[in-house]
DNA sequence: GTTGAAATTAGTACGAA
DNA sequence: TTCGTACTAATTTCAAC
């Protein structure tokens, strides 16, 4: 129930839904606006701040959610005041050609938040919430080190959570500039790039000197 | 609004609240439980499915909610559906005595989606979503980069999420085993390890070949 | 903390625009 | 499609226990 599915932004490996579903328009993003912010609103509410009549509400309502476009209505949770305060992210190096395994073993263990894999020097990186640092350590040595699809892994600790926003739309998004063609500098990131790991350090400056703590 | 409140998991600098607040019992992880599956069950419901009268799960439910234990309801939106269909991860290195600056240009930057202080290499980790590759590498070249805050970023490409559950609670984590003395070997962490990077490598294996794709 | 009523609100169905 | 209304079912509130 926790696992995400289909398509290469949520998958496990079962194939994405083909049809394009819903077309969605300004009022239907209005609809999540408002619903990401507080998903228990009554559908009459709502329909009076998106502007639209209680049954043209109910209708996209049931259709947003039919359709798959919202996934799931859930509590946000102070993990701190439920006595996990402590979290970490771990990167995991996969073993090529085990990550069905991984996957596998990843859904056995229920106090992984969060698991994405990704490019880079690393293969995924999970979130873990847990009661104690020690509680952390013994997770990744104990039960994720005696995974064999699990390589090699490396933990940092989050010491602060600076913000969380609970679902970015492109509404978020400031009106995409024109898309200009640059002048000289500066130019788009090249097509075919492999999507690995970007590197960015600040004009002219050198790169010694970039680790330090908070 | 998006800004998380108050204490070293979650604040932007505001004090966190002192009093130990609710108490929580394992009828109030049970609510937690059924409301992070399905923040949109009517309360009379909820008392149903945890076992209490509606009474008491109308009072319950409201004290975790003023208590701050339930900080939200949100509905969990398809980002590819709603047109964000690339998440990123970058990296963040953050020049010393520059965080309140880092964070005030953060919360100007609604595509982020999440943000988190951390241990290691790096100072900050911040998640994004984006309608394609491009944009997120004019965010990354062309925003973050102009903050001076900002001394390096390093980005890498989410290609699959495999799992991201609502939240995490102590319940979902097994019986901790009795706080074992160990035998011999694997000592529990140092006291006053400084929550740098752990470093995990498999038994005997050689730390080349860390480097692949998915 | 519980039960059982009243008052309010939510969800549905329908015809009309 | 969307809207407005009326009808039914459910939820929330509030009382007493």
């Amino acid at each position: 129930m926790t696992e995400m599915s289909g398509g290469p932004s949520s998958g496990t490996g079962v194939p994405g839904r083909i049809g394009i579903g819903l077309q969605l328009d300004a009022i239907h993003m209005k609809i999540l606006e408002v619903l990401r912010e507080n998903g228990r609103i009554s559908v009459a509410a709502l329909a009076e701040r998106v502007g639209i009549s209680r049954a043209s509400a109910y209708t996209r309502f049931e259709a947003l959610r039919a359709d798959g476009v919202i996934k799931r209505f859930t509590a946000e949770v102070d993990h701190v005041r439920a006595g996990l305060g402590i979290t970490a992210l771990v990167f995991v190096t996969v073993r090529q050609q085990m990550w069905k395994q991984f996957r596998a073993q990843l859904a056995q263990m229920p106090e992984v938040e969060y698991c994405a894999i990704t490019t880079g020097q690393h293969d995924a990186m999970i979130q873990v919430r847990m009661a104690d640092v020690a509680a952390v350590h013994a997770l990744v040595t104990e039960r994720l080190a005696s995974i064999p699809a699990v390589k090699a892994t490396e933990t940092v600790f989050i010491l602060d959570e600076v913000l969380k926003r609970p679902y970015v739309l492109p509404s978020d998004h400031r009106p995409r500039q024109a898309p200009r063609r640059p002048p000289a500098a500066d130019p788009p990131p090249p097509a075919g790039v492999p999507l690995g790991k970007m590197r960015f350090v600040g004009a002219a400056e050198g790169r010694a000197d970039m680790r330090r703590q908070t």
